[in-house]
DNA sequence: CCACTATATGTTATCGATAACATGGTCAAT
DNA sequence: ATTGACCATGTTATCGATAACATATAGTGG
């Protein structure tokens, strides 16, 4: 094999063609003036030599590094997977690469997220959630690229917005439990210091209770986020425990709801004679579940290809003011909570 | 605010700090000999500028870009999550950062990642099982770095391996099977075109059950992977439909096993007296379903930390021979396949 | 036939850091 | 006082590509 000491730069690919390496640098990017055959011939002496390109250097030099980096809380949920498969989907063939990283749900860690993605230069920044550390928010501010949060709709948007109101998603399933004749409401969480969003949606959730004039104190709080389906269960046992009389259970996700379920089929408790359950999320598990589980559809793929569209649009003009978006989410009615 | 205009440098943060820019280099690299208060006075004068070191920069210099690449079949996957987090972890403060992207599975976009990835100039590079394209595989052997290839027990590995052999899964499944009374059994999959490693588990299917004297004629293909619930339950009916006698099925994914779990419910079958299912995975899904799901448990952070720990050793040794872990995935019984 | 435009290619400087080597100062041992 | 070791810092060249500008050749309209 040749080249195996040092990799070929452009320069030898440039020898082995005849030609300067500006020339192959253009029969690299699409849309450079360069004749055809020319193009062919140095591609051909690319692969005669292994040559890969460096996009490294080609992003020192063009200060253009085809990253746009991306923060989630966890990447193991189907729901924040979404949302990055919609952004990858978006940026489709453009140039754009996504930088991942998540945050375990914890601020702090964000920002040294967001400090450690910077370094790397991209084009863009993706967060998930409105809500960052001071410090996070002044590097964001400084770093004079499209700032795009999603999965919330904040007050004081750092810059674009592709998201919805965790709150009004609280809200939607309180009015729905109350339409169908619940007013004994309990609110199954992780614990109050981390999941913003999911904060976000109790507080919709005791607004709502609060409007209907009802009383919201059955909180139980699972530990800290992401509430497994584990978790959901032992939470809805300590839930009827502590207050037997609760008539349904608004679950911070689907798959704590899920586990709701199937500890009241081990209790006996008739879903939703006895109690309705509803979750968040839209997962599949939700719909596959016996009884199907109510939840609100946030349309996670969704967000993700709106950021990736307001990112497409700041990038090719930088003057454009940030575009707010805010999707409206979509309760889906099941059999947890509706008798048939 | 200043700097608004241009991001400041390390020469200009050595200018503010009244030092030459290789002394501010040093005060951001652990381990550089330079005076405590000298790098405190860097720092501080960093701060002052908002100055945000530069990757790109430094990885083109020091021809170290501190990536480490993965390919994942896919991101919305917890077992693959769950490896990928074990790497993470185990990267741990190293100075490395992983670099992800997924390939649908799909070899050809597996090669199409592979090249993409290889232009960032990684430092080593992790792949999700064992079959490549062969213009892959090249690529592979010539990038110059350790290769680590996990979720597979190739015969032939291009480098380093931290896996588990997907036909073992498949064949501890029919003895145990066989061993609680079960012949006519099943194996419920994706279509035989893409997910390599399902393949292996259903190869492991076929040849156990030829050992025991069976027939394993019970195929039924649930569409392109990854298989969904949905899928696993439409797959489930399609199954009894069709050979009315099987007395067990063997899932693909505990996914998918879950839905079939459900179907039988919907049908009217009793898991595990009339037909036994199992799954693949040793998802929470598995553990909490009613009934539980025996599975089995590849120990998916493991393979992600005993990963990380071969590449920091190559790393730290470029003379060292490639590392080969092959783990025991652990058959977890539970009720979907044994009467109490 | 001339200026004029478009296309294809080459030249030079530069992106922001680090490697490798050079240097000056301090301190202990002889 | 001299030598040598060591620590802290500076100087210069370089990593591999691209921006910006320069140049050459071919075709076009008046």
């Amino acid at each position: 094999m040749r080249g195996e000491r040092k990799s070929p730069t452009m320069a030898d690919v440039a020898r082995e063609a005849g030609v300067s390496s500006m020339t192959v640098s253009r029969a690299y990017r699409p849309g450079s003036p360069i004749n055809a055959e020319t193009r062919e011939a140095i591609i051909a002496a690319a692969e005669r030599l292994g040559y890969v390109f460096d996009s490294t250097a080609a992003g020192l030099s063009s200060r253009r590094t085809g990253f746009v980096a991306v923060t989630i809380p966890s990447i193991n949920n189907a729901n924040f997977a979404d949302t990055v498969r919609g952004l990858t989907d978006g940026l489709g063939d453009s140039r754009l690469q996504v930088l991942l990283g998540y945050t375990n749900y914890d601020l702090e860690q964000e920002e040294r997220l967001v400090r450690q993605l910077l370094t790397r230069r991209p084009e863009a920044i993706v967060l998930t959630g409105g809500r960052h550390t001071d410090a996070c928010r002044r590097l964001l501010v400084h770093a004079g690229i499209p700032v795009l949060e999603t999965w919330d709709a904040p007050a004081d948007p750092v810059g674009s917005v592709a998201g919805f109101s965790n709150a009004e998603a609280g809200a939607m399933l309180v009015r729905h439990l109350v339409e169908t004749g619940r007013r004994r409401i309990g609110f199954l969480g992780g614990d109050a210091t981390r999941d913003t969003r999911g904060l976000d949606r109790r507080r919709g959730y005791l607004a709502a209770m609060a409007a209907q004039g009802l009383g919201a104190h059955r909180l139980v709080e699972a530990g800290p986020p992401p509430v497994s389906m584990r978790e959901g269960a032992e939470a809805m046992a300590a839930l009827v425990r502590r207050w037997p009389d609760t008539d349904a259970v608004i679950c911070v996700s689907d798959l704590a709801a899920f586990g709701a379920v199937t500890e009241c089929q081990r209790l006996g408790i008739a879903v939703p004679e006895q109690i309705a359950i509803c979750g968040f999320g839209a997962y599949e598990l939700a719909e596959v579940s016996i009884p199907a589980i109510t939840t609100v559809d946030p349309h996670c793929y969704d967000l993700g290809r709106i950021a990736a569209s307001h990112i497409l649009g700041l990038l090719s003009d930088p003057s454009a003011a940030p575009s707010i978006t805010t999707l409206q989410p979509t309760l889906m009615i099941r059999a947890s909570t509706s008798v048939a």
